[in-house]
DNA sequence: AAGGCGGGGTG
DNA sequence: CACCCAGCCTT
């Protein structure tokens, strides 16, 4: 029958996939075991993120909390600090709050139900997929964005990365393909695929499992495959940036526990009521006129990119007399002058808190100067 | 449906 | 530079 004859060759790269994956899976950490926290973790990690990037956070963060109670019973800053660097923070925010409701509700056991995992906060359609489909041998597909371009090209079919609908679309076709069987491997092995072969630009079909099933390179058009929709340019934020130090003692903020960088910490801002320069500059003379300024110097500048926006910082260290910022509070944002949010601490105590990657670097500054006995 | 949310790899 | 990565959450 025609039909049925055209469904078996529409499948077949199911198989030669699977075959693929046995000869060229990649040797990941978190692949040496089934253990559900792991593959939960891993999976968290992984969101947006890349897999050289991940793995020495995976092995430090399952040092530290080797378990769902061990993790459960964390503190948030401990868990930040692991965190430090890898960015997209409220993952660490949500992993958390997520194992004490798994410690608590579940007897420290991840749920291995969908609707269950689905209201895990962090855990979204493709991680639960994840977690069933590996850790469980449900055969639930995973989309992420590998999945979706990869089905994109064999299909030919012109879906979008960013769009819902789209990815809801792969996964219903993947519903019924996945293998029983081999569930956890099947997706795996279509985002193996496209992490080392189908990648997003310039895919290695010559060395692709998939090349003589696959509609778009058959077609010659992988690059038309999936959709790109256009993206708009970044907003440019001028910041000032001011460390404030006295002595042994410098001067941070803890950022508000919801929006950019939320629960991290960084050093001052100077006020920024408008983007006019000038103002800025009458600022920072009125603030070096204070008497407990013992000195100024300027520190590089920096541009940091974000997904959404670019901080493009200059910044000034201020060296005073005495732990006080009184002479200052009308130049530096105000969210700095009340509650716990604002500290002093000693280098020591800087070296432990977890701080943003744009700060990194003024953060070296500070540690690498000797402290300077007047 | 759209936008916020980090940081890094790659051409 | 642009693109996009084992996405999720909020509005």
């Amino acid at each position: 029958m025609k039909t049925v004859h055209n469904q078996q060759t529409a499948d077949d790269w199911i198989v030669c996939l699977i075959e693929w994956f046995d000869l060229r899976a990649r040797a990941l950490p978190w692949r040496r075991s089934k253990d559900p926290y792991r593959i939960w973790l891993s999976e968290i990690m992984l969101q947006q993120t890349q897999v050289q990037t991940v793995i020495p956070y995976f092995e430090r963060f399952l040092s530290a909390f080797p378990t769902v109670s061990a993790l459960a019973e964390a503190n948030e800053q401990d868990v930040f600090k692991i965190w430090e660097g890898l960015g997209y923070y409220s993952r660490a925010r949500n992993l958390l709050k997520a194992a004490k409701i798994v410690h608590h509700d579940h007897q420290g056991k991840l749920p291995d139900q969908k609707n269950q995992l689905l209201a895990l906060p962090g855990i979204g359609p493709y991680t639960a997929g994840a977690i069933l489909s590996i850790a469980f041998g449900k055969p639930v597909p995973a989309v992420d964005g590998n999945v979706v371009r990869v089905l994109s090209r064999i299909t030919a079919t012109a879906w979008d990365l960013k769009n819902l609908k789209d990815r809801q679309a792969v996964q219903k076709v993947l519903e019924q393909k996945i293998p029983d069987n081999r569930p956890g491997d099947f997706n795996e092995a279509i985002m193996d695929l496209g992490a080392t072969v189908c990648l997003p630009q310039n895919p290695q079909c010559h060395q692709c499992p998939l090349q003589s099933s696959c509609r778009a390179n058959l077609l010659n058009q992988t690059a038309d495959f999936p959709v790109k929709s256009s993206s708009r340019p970044l907003p440019v934020e001028d910041r000032v940036l001011i460390i404030i130090s006295s002595g042994p003692l410098v001067h941070v903020l803890q950022r508000p526990d919801t929006g950019l960088l939320a629960g991290l910490y960084t050093f001052d801002w100077l006020k920024q009521d408008s983007s006019v320069s000038a103002l800025n500059q009458s600022r920072l003379i009125e603030m070096r006129a204070s008497p407990i300024v013992i000195g100024v110097q300027p520190l590089p500048d920096l541009v940091h990119r974000f997904t959404h926006l670019i901080w493009s910082i200059k910044a000034h260290w201020f060296q005073i007399s005495e732990p006080n910022l009184s002479p200052f509070l009308d130049h530096l944002d105000s969210s700095c002058d009340v509650s716990q949010q604002s500290a002093w601490v000693s280098k020591k105590e800087l070296k432990h808190l977890p701080l943003p990657k744009a700060m990194h670097a003024y953060r070296e500054i500070v540690l690498d100067s000797s402290t300077e006995s007047s």
